[in-house]
DNA sequence: AGTATAAGTTGCACAGTGCAACCGAAGGGG
DNA sequence: CCCCTTCGGTTGCACTGTGCAACTTATACT
């Protein structure tokens, strides 16, 4: 998933970044408060769309297919968890016959897991799922509003 | 918190919204994920900043600040939570002297909520700490670029 | 070879959550 | 005026997600 876009100053020498200031300090609480507020709603919204795969085992599904197919290791690495949560949820998405394993050609001690024919089909069910819901909350939006905001997003992430 | 914006397209008579699209379904997708992750990342965060005011508690006691006090019902409203869940909540706060309860003297069956003095102090802590932590985040951000994020934030949720 | 390191699993504890059952106080017909 | 409903709140129960620590096994390095 990559994004071109123009118009998003991202080049950092413009002269008025970083200038401390009451509208900078309201900017700053309303991102924190709505990210927060987003935060909080979605894994409980997650939880209802599809019963198997909660916002973690989707997430990591679809980071599985994204990359490939990966170690745990490198999950927990992605996803900023402990190595033992990332092997509960793989257990339960290998019982769900969503993932197989197979032993990594490289490092015996390690196993490299992929989404399975079925995992692929519900992954893109849940993506769908969730795509339209998004698409209906967005759907008053400007197309140039939406790439904006899907580029702040990268972006401030891509910083954490 | 108000945010007075010019510049954000949030009239939606503009001739190109919800132009279905290649680039649009990239747009949708890409904030489907960034705010995924986010949700995913801010958890672990936020844990670990102030030990007695988990991402919840916080959140409850700053809206019962910015509120003027209100009920747990109302909470739980806002929140989108079940009312046992801010029943336990609001009595660890009440155990950790950050809420005080007095009755509702327009409705004896309920009680308002609000924050202690050391309650107000340890939000005010709390604020700041996360406020730096998202400010240093967001250092190298152009002003014009964080009040059109915290805009953006503001009407995503708003349509929840 | 022997030791340190890395991948993964498992036991344990704990927070957060929802549902259902319950209690007590208002409130609204009969 | 009394009963029955409704509403605010608490508690019991179960379940998920999580981290830490201990352990197992396999690799890597000296």
């Amino acid at each position: 998933m990559q994004l071109i876009l123009g118009g998003v100053t991202g080049d950092s020498d413009s002269g008025r970044r970083a200038a401390a200031g009451p509208a900078r300090d309201e900017a700053v609480d309303a991102i924190h408060r709505e990210l927060t507020a987003f935060a909080r709603r979605a894994r409980a919204r997650t939880a209802r769309l599809h019963p198997d795969l909660s916002l973690v085992t989707y997430s990591m599904l679809d980071h599985l297919k994204e990359s490939g197919g990966c170690r745990a290791t490198d999950l927990a690495a992605h996803f900023l968890l402990d190595k033992s949560t990332v092997s509960r949820q793989t257990a339960a998405l290998e019982r769900l016959g969503l993932v197989v394993r197979e032993p990594d050609p490289d490092d015996q001690r390690g196993q490299l897991l992929r989404p399975s024919e079925r995992g692929l089909r519900v992954l893109a069910d849940a993506h769908e799922q969730r795509r339209a819901s998004f698409a209906e909350r967005l759907a008053g939006w400007d197309d140039d509003d939406l790439e904006r905001l899907a580029e702040y997003l990268r972006r401030y992430n891509a910083a954490g």
